[in-house]
DNA sequence: ATGTGC
């Protein structure tokens, strides 16, 4: 991206100025010079199309990890007020409907963990399902998966995988409100029959980290983090079913926008007036699918849980926090002065609720909420902690965020030199798709310790662990 | 992301 076109209002944050004559809200991009130039043209583009939707409140935002996604950039967030006319946007939450990463702490350390990595993540290839289309041990009849898509994680640890003390610490205490399972067509019910309980495939994972550093002492004591401390990190979403929903409305918000007489600048930016019907079944099925994803991280969960106590008898995973990047979320945030309900999309980006809020567990309350990074495969991920000021609707980076194509990487690496390259780092790779794996690359990556850092100095969240991977098990 | 697609 060519930063002469942005305007630099503080040192982390700029805009894109209105042409004379353009109509829209402002847009603003969160991140330092050197992320912002290596960032794809694509994604300012993409943003400045969000700028123009209808109800939009403040500014599209992009957080420092952002790059080009399906309408909206991954990254992007965008709070629009069902008042004004706002919309809401299949291409804004993402095909993956409430992607996100459960993070558990364990009680075991590098020490012990070390000496039989190998056969861990042996015992945890076999038993995650992973990869495209993989099913899981729990085969569901339509009855029952509509209990799933209404019960969220707590329908998992009612089946006993899992317990109380896993869901709170899950966002909306592992079950979603206003789900409405009739909105979801029998298709993405039937995809989705065999899917609980598995990882999928592309950047979804499960990995085995060591707690390298610590950043905030005091912080990091209240999420129960210390140096050398063993932690497992689930990336996973909705599967198939949340996928289904999303290419089902976008065909619907496409048809609500031409009849609510909506300028769309791409297709793929297809949304709904909230207060429309298209808007309202989509909010139904996409909490559903909300519901689908806690569930599915929860099953994933307990077998790994499983799978730890079979290689170390003694050990304890707790759920540290589990959070969503891809969503849109009925929240109530602060506009000059006047406090607001809003439909705060965040597509590629993580919430990052302050200290003080209501919603979050007591125990991180007076600290703010576990903010989840998750890195590429090699490359680590931080765990950061939200701010009371945050200046993006309670908002922050996900992830490393891409920074080649898969197309590109596929051209520049190849899967097996992938894996022995993190071999010889230390850090076991296992998966059944060795395109994935060089799709996966670190190098395909943007620089995550980059991003974290600079997360922090725009003030999005605070960096409070870094967690260095031993093995992962990708899709 | 995805019972992977020009």
């Amino acid at each position: 991206m060519d930063l002469q076109q942005l305007h630099q209002i503080q040192p982390y944050l700029w805009t894109f100025p209105l042409k004379s004559g353009e109509s829209r809200k402002e847009v603003l991009l969160y991140g330092g010079r050197a992320l912002l130039e290596s960032m794809d043209d694509k994604v300012l583009e993409q943003i400045t199309h969000v700028a123009s939707l209808p109800g939009l409140v403040g500014a599209a935002m992009t957080m420092p990890d952002a790059h080009w996604g399906y309408g909206f950039p991954i990254g992007g967030v965008a709070a629009f007020d069902a008042e004004q006319g706002g919309v809401i946007s299949a291409g804004g939450v993402g095909f993956d409907i409430s992607c996100g990463i459960r993070c558990l702490r364990s009680n075991l350390n590098l020490q012990d963990v070390e000496p039989h990595l190998s056969t861990l993540a042996e015992r945890l290839f076999r038993v995650i399902p992973a990869g495209v289309g993989e099913e899981g041990f729990l085969k569901l009849d339509t009855k029952q998966l509509d209990q799933v898509l209404l019960g969220g994680a707590r329908w998992a640890v009612q089946q006993g995988y899992g317990s109380e003390a896993d869901l709170e610490f899950i966002e909306e205490r592992g079950c979603m409100s206003g789900a409405v399972p009739a909105n979801v067509s029998e298709l993405a019910k039937k995809r989705q029959r065999g899917e609980m309980g598995t990882l999928g495939s592309g950047n979804h994972y499960l990995e085995v980290q060591v707690v390298e550093r610590i950043f905030d002492t005091v912080t990091a004591q209240a999420f129960g983090l210390q140096e050398a401390q063993i932690i497992i990190s689930i990336h996973c979403g909705s599967r198939g079913l949340g996928h289904q929903i999303g290419t089902e409305y976008l065909v619907s918000m496409a048809k609500a926008a031409a009849r609510c007489g909506i300028h769309l600048p791409d297709r793929e930016l297809a949304c709904a007036p909230i207060k429309s019907p298209e808007g309202q079944q989509y909010i139904g099925a996409m909490n559903a699918g909300i519901n689908c994803a806690l569930a599915n991280r929860q099953i994933l969960t307990h077998l790994t849980r499983e799978t730890f106590m079979e290689v170390f008898p003694n050990s304890e995973l707790e759920t540290l926090f589990d959070v969503s990047h891809n969503t849109c979320k009925l929240e109530k945030h602060e506009v000059e002065g006047k406090s607001r309900m809003l439909h705060v999309h965040r597509k590629g980006a993580t919430r990052a609720f302050g200290a003080g809020h209501a919603s979050l567990p007591e125990r991180y309350r007076a600290l703010g909420q576990p903010v989840i990074v998750g890195g590429s495969m090699g490359t680590g991920s931080y765990i950061l902690a939200g701010n009371r000021d945050n200046p993006a609707f309670a908002s922050a980076s996900h992830g490393a965020g891409r920074a080649l194509s898969r197309h590109q990487a596929l051209a520049r690496w190849h899967g097996k030199q992938v894996i022995g390259e993190l071999a010889q780092q230390g850090i076991l790779i296992r998966s059944r798709s060795m395109r994935g794996v060089a799709e996966e690359a670190p190098g395909a990556y943007k620089d995550i310790d980059l991003v974290a850092e600079t997360t922090e100095q725009a003030r999005l969240a605070r960096r409070v662990a870094f967690l260095k991977p031993l093995a992962c098990i990708k899709g």
